[in-house]
DNA sequence: CGCCTATTTGATCTGATTCAAACAATGTGG
DNA sequence: CCACATTGTTTGAATCAGATCAAATAGGCG
């Protein structure tokens, strides 16, 4: 547990506001000047579990988390993956009570801020309370499209949409190469995630591997058909709410298209 | 279309934030002063279509709303349930685009209020934009309580389950009896909120009459054995963060607890 | 090597869907 | 006030997507 000044860590964190909304430079400033106690994790540690009560939120700076709960049976229902510049449990901040927990999925490494220092930098910058106010809304706009897949679509759609919706955010903070990322997440996990059995996710990897949509292998996930896997996933990344820049990658055999 | 100045619209919303979070007579005052423009909605029209950019956002004040998405297939997604003082498209102030949609329910009242208007208000009463910020995040708090319910749970549990928060909902704002509401939502919607057909909808409703827990009729639910219901739902009202006079309603049998 | 965790395969079962039709309730116009 | 259209609920039967159970295989790694 280390006390960092204006670390690589303070980088992740401004890369991904600015994947969310412009920053000035003064707001830049304040925000590389956040107090952080980075720390490392082992794959399961929880760093908020339902009932707490934190006084910090956590950025991740390396590695996946994931918030999660479970039935009164046990059954685990996995809500969101979190990836390097997110901030899982920012909503801790205005909800007291946690209703969930939050634990790493692979090896991670954190940066905490105490909740003090996140209020003093938002009544200083109201715009950067703004757009943290839009980062939980992104938050939920997953919710929402996750909803819809587990409610409504078949199960090697839900896979497909759910590896678009990964590696489009990771290449929006820069941590996926043109076709590749990182992956590791078992089997197991993505089944707790998409409310499928881990049988069923094996059975649904398959399909897309058959189809030669994707390579998925020693948690690097390979794109082989972008608008083919973006097609069967019914992936349309609008709800991610992304800055220009960063937007829908297009397959090679596609010319820049007609529709903007 | 009518304009309307402190009408008992804005005594909806007052309430509504009130068991959210305490508000201060200024803060009141500055509720009281929101333009609002009262409109009649029947059923099934939409206030708010996927891809809009509105510039308003809605109250409801009297029925229900709800927001939705359709699959590529078009089966459709019910993401939540609103009831009068419920704000269903804040997000939209932050969010500019309409990822989903906003539509009646049921013949339903609401009270648009111009996003012009409530960022005033919150740069003059930053303690409101908090509360606002709560709104959201326990609105996202609702869809993952519904992501697990719909990943892990079984049917039965599940429409239990809303039941018990559409009843809590209700009571936090007056609009519920010590043992019923309204219900004013088809078999069909419910299957598209829960992600089951109406079919099953329809045999898991029976199960919940058979074992004496609820009565279902003419759009009227009686709760019979709330104690009962809670169990089965596997409801626990922690994740709604309604401020403590609201709790949980205790059932008939039971004498004061122990647990707080 | 042997242990542990993850992936894969096969066989079987079941909760939930789908399709189809009957029924009930409510409303509308003649 | 009745015929009829409309919308919602209920029932039955067939089918299927996905779960469960069980066991084999494949990778790391100390």
């Amino acid at each position: 547990m280390t006390s960092a000044a204006a670390g690589p860590e303070h980088k992740a964190l401004v890369k991904k506001l600015r994947s969310i909304a412009p920053l000035s430079d003064e707001e830049t400033r304040h925000l590389l000047e956040l107090p952080l106690h980075v720390r490392q994790l082992r794959p399961g540690t929880d760093i908020a579990t339902e009932g707490d009560r934190p006084h910090v939120s956590c950025l991740v700076t390396e590695g996946f988390l994931c918030r999660f709960k479970f039935t009164a049976e046990g059954r685990r229902q996995i809500f969101s993956f979190h990836i390097p510049g997110d901030i899982p449990d920012l909503q801790s901040l205005a909800l007291e009570l946690m209703d969930h927990s939050v634990g790493a999925l692979t090896p991670a490494k954190v940066a905490f801020i105490p909740h003090e220092s996140l209020r003093q930098l938002m009544s200083a910058c109201p715009r950067i309370a703004q757009v943290l106010w839009r980062d939980t809304l992104i938050d939920a706009a997953v919710f929402r499209e996750w909803m819809l897949g587990i409610g409504r679509r078949t199960s090697v759609t839900r896979i497909a949409h759910l590896l678009c919706e990964l590696f489009v955010r990771l290449r929006a903070v820069d941590l996926a190469g043109d076709d590749e990322c990182d992956m590791p997440v078992t089997q197991a996990e993505l089944g707790d995630a998409l409310g499928l059995s881990t049988v069923h996710v094996n059975r649904s990897l398959q399909e897309l591997r058959r189809r030669r949509l994707i390579r998925l292998n020693a948690g690097i996930l390979t794109i082989l058909d972008w608008p083919g896997l973006e097609e069967l996933g019914e992936f349309d990344p609008t709800y991610l709410h992304l800055k220009g820049a960063v937007r829908k990658k297009l397959g090679p055999d596609r010319t820049s298209s007609l529709w903007t």
